[in-house]
DNA sequence: CTGGGGACGGGGCCC
DNA sequence: TGGGCCCCGTCCCCA
């Protein structure tokens, strides 16, 4: 007995011995790999540092905004890296190798890649997607870290505690072979085979002592918050939705049911669609999906099922590079760099029109209902709307004077806002969140509205028809650019 | 020219 | 009374 137990133990030693050879030699590739990465970067930077001095004109700066692949979904991962390297809209992360996460995986450790940024104006607008340890066991987490730290210190909750470097982590799940990281230029490519990593509770996965060296190092101070997410716990209520002028038409279930999966592939915050509210850091980071669209206009609940999710504090974000709903929205890098072109050249631009006190709402122009006899009550509203918009568009302004104080501000662009759930639901933009998932497809969306207004689509209710013809439209935006039409406006001269 | 989504501001309601 | 939440309307953009 003893002596197959010695023989046991011997076969196992010598498994993990041959293991650990194997380990060492892969990780020695890697850093080397990594240096040469290194190189290339800073080979790069020279060249665009070059290409910028000679580069006179502003433009072609802004084009190359570093926000660009961020707004897109890309850069949270990449948004450090200098997104100018690449021609605009080349899109980096994204198409190329994804981040396979595998979302079953609850309790697995999390290995973390930490790719520092190299540059001051990588930093990125405030992004600090900090990988964690594993929660489990910290030395099963694997921090590797990339580049050296020039990027000053990134607005997060404390600026002047934050460590001068940004950190962008990719969190891969066990239970994934392999965690692939494309970088900028489309040149290198960093491989970090993920079995070496996922050594359970084998203590000489630490990077210490795997002879990470520099490359091993554990996640720097101050790493333990994401950006904003301070949303507070909330539940949502996925509820049977009986909005009459939206819904009702259809016989089918068209329940809207505000799923709070948020796609791991989408954004794995670490969110969970969880009811065990036993978890420690339960709170700590939780993360709110609303129950907009749950309410009917009357604010009836009609909710039944409750869930909750949070956002895990050690679990950085992370983006499945394949996910389609992340980034999907075409125009976002595009907003994204309006939005810092704006806040780059007038701070404290606003939209807000004075004129916003003389509009009181006209109680008829939220009640378009379903039906072809409001056709001319739409027309009218319609045409009201262009006059409406006109004043605000005349009356709006930098100068506008602000009746709330936005004293919420994005954390990604500092924009500012009026209360703390606008500026929530506006930093979706950034963070790719999207709770409110249409349950006849796949379609996934930031706003509540915006799903009930997709969903639509399903049921084929059109409420607003054109009193002049017999067109019909799902939404009332395209009513008002359709009566441009009977009205002889042409969008193109 | 339409369909459809992203984003955002305003207003009503509730606490 | 003020703030938060929610809904709606609107503009803009892209396919």
């Amino acid at each position: 007995m003893e002596v197959l137990a010695n023989a046991a133990v011997a076969d196992i030693c010598k498994l993990v011995d041959d293991d650990y050879a194997v380990f060492r030699l892969e990780i020695t590739q890697s850093q080397k790999e990594n240096r040469a990465l290194r190189r290339k970067l800073q080979l790069l930077e020279l060249k665009v540092a070059r290409e910028r001095v000679l580069a006179s004109r502003p433009s072609s700066v802004k084009i190359l905004d570093r926000h660009r692949g961020m707004a897109r979904g890309e850069g949270h991962l990449t948004g450090g890296h200098r997104s100018f390297v690449k021609p605009a809209g080349h899109n980096t992360w994204r198409d190329d190798q994804p981040i396979t996460v595998d979302e079953g995986s609850g309790t697995s450790t999390q290995h973390v890649i930490v790719i520092e940024s190299v540059d001051a104006e990588a930093a990125g607008p405030g992004v600090k997607l900090e990988g964690s340890e594993g929660q489990e066991d910290p030395g099963q987490s694997l921090d590797i870290q990339i580049g050296a730290a020039e990027a000053p210190p990134v607005a997060m909750e404390d600026p002047t505690t934050t460590p001068p470097r940004t950190q962008r982590s990719i969190t891969e799940v066990s239970g994934t072979p392999n965690a692939v990281l494309k970088s900028e230029t489309d040149t290198e490519t960093l491989t970090v085979a993920h079995r070496l990593l996922h050594t359970g509770s084998d203590h000489r996965s630490d990077p210490e002592e795997l002879g990470l060296g520099r490359l091993g190092c554990p996640p720097a101070p101050g790493t333990e918050y994401l950006p904003v997410f301070h949303q507070s716990q909330k539940t949502v209520n996925s509820c049977g939705n009986t909005d009459g002028d939206a819904l009702d038409t259809s016989g089918d279930d068209l329940s809207c049911f505000y799923t709070t999966e948020m796609d791991p592939g989408n954004i794995s915050l670490g969110l969970e669609t969880q009811t065990d509210l036993s978890r420690g850091d339960w709170n700590r980071y939780s993360s709110s999906v609303y129950s907009e669209g749950c309410l009917d206009k009357k604010g009836e609940v009609i909710a039944v099922d409750k869930v909750t999710v949070k956002v895990e504090d050690d679990a950085p974000l992370t983006w499945n590079a394949d996910e389609t709903h992340l980034g999907e929205g075409h125009s976002q890098g595009r907003d994204f760099l309006d939005y810092r072109e704006r806040l780059e050249t007038n701070p404290n631009v606003s939209t807000h029109s004075p004129l916003h006190t003389l509009r009181d709402r006209d109680p008829v122009s939220t009640s378009m209902g379903p039906s072809d006899s409001h056709g001319r009550v739409l027309f009218d509203q319609v045409l009201n709307s262009n006059d409406r918009a006109r004043a605000q568009a005349q009356g709006g302004g930098a100068t506008s004077g602000n009746s709330k104080e936005k004293r919420f501000l994005c954390m990604f662009c500092n924009k500012g806002f009026s209360c703390l759930q606008k500026v929530e639901i506006h930093q979706r933009v950034h963070t790719g969140v999207k709770p409110f998932s249409c349950t006849q497809c796949d379609m996934r969306f930031a706003e509540a509205g915006s799903l009930k207004r997709h969903q639509r689509v399903h049921t084929g209710e059109k409420p607003y028809s054109c009193p002049q013809c017999h067109m019909r439209f799902t939404q009332a935006g395209s009513l008002k650019r359709h009566l441009k039409v009977h009205m002889g406006e042409r969008l193109f001269a």
